[in-house]
DNA sequence: GCTAGATATCTAGAAATCGAGATATTAGAT
DNA sequence: ATCTAATATCTCGATTTCTAGATATCTAGC
């Protein structure tokens, strides 16, 4: 007798659980700290993108900051506003815009960053860092796989019948 | 001589970031799953909710869809104009407001979460049941601490100089 | 019993994000 | 050389989500 159809035991559907749960709490140290230095979350993704990366493209900067490119286009826009983000277009490939700090931008997230980033290591402090390591081999490899079996699923999507 | 302020070995820092990429990556598969189902995430999470653990108040499947209490009454408004769920005052506590599936909530509820947990099952393919397992309670010990943590900072608060 | 603080839900308006599609450019195959 | 498919960025409109705060109710301590 099965008393549902997600038992306790179905171990991938709990893996699924638990990864949502630990990304939400973790992530909310992220979003409370950068909302101290008057950034979004998303914002701050580029500008820490380009500090650390220098000049990229948007493109790039799109896939680190897991956003779709219309939001990136967004978020840019407003970074342009407040003089923190420069848009230069590439020399070599006349499709892309090439994105680089301003003395500004650079100036917020040399000073912003540190903070973050001791509340972030504070904010998963609760592993042993050897847990740590043993987590971030896990997940590397649980978000590859997914991501590479996501691609694979594009081919399909057949609809039920409504 | 250090490269730049995130050193590759800085172990938080890089379990923060594959973290969010585990996450974004097996998030989408959801996404994509629940979209063929002309549902939202978060409205597939309310129905999944109600479906496995009975009527509840709207307080406590906030709690496990991980979204702010307005975005719940956003969901829960959009369900119940389509029928699928049904709110009604508790009996024993006068602020709050028990959710339950209609018969038509339950029908698609029961008819799509099968197909869903297949592909989330899928989605978390990647790593071995041994290692799944390993992965959980690396996640449950994370959250949780983090979870514990993020109290403890809503003391604080203090706004760096501008 | 009464009051202060906690809890549950909802409102209103602003902000973030997405999806579809437009445009321009490049790369690859023929 | 040309045509097709892929890539990069952006626009537009709709949807989702959040923040702040209003209201009502409950709980605990006095």
């Amino acid at each position: 007798m099965k008393r549902s159809t997600v038992r306790p035991r179905d171990v991938p559907l709990r893996l699924w659980v638990v990864l949502a749960r630990a990304f939400d709490a973790v992530s909310r140290h992220a979003r409370t700290s950068i909302a101290r230095f008057g950034l979004g979350v998303t914002e701050f993704g580029v500008l820490e993108v380009l500090y650390h990366k220098g000049e990229l493209p948007v493109c790039q900067v799109q896939q680190r900051i897991l956003v779709e490119s219309s939001s990136t286009t967004y978020v840019v826009d407003k970074l342009c506003d407040r003089g923190l983000v420069r848009r230069r277009p590439s020399p070599s490939d006349r499709r892309v815009t090439l994105l680089s700090l301003t003395a500004a931008g650079r100036r917020i997230i040399e000073r912003v960053f540190p903070r973050h980033a001791e509340m972030m290591r504070h904010a998963v402090g609760a592993l042993s860092p050897a847990d740590q390591d043993r987590a971030i081999d896990l997940l590397r490899a649980l978000g590859l796989g997914a991501a590479e079996r996501h691609k694979a699923i594009g081919e399909l999507e057949p609809l039920p019948e409504p």
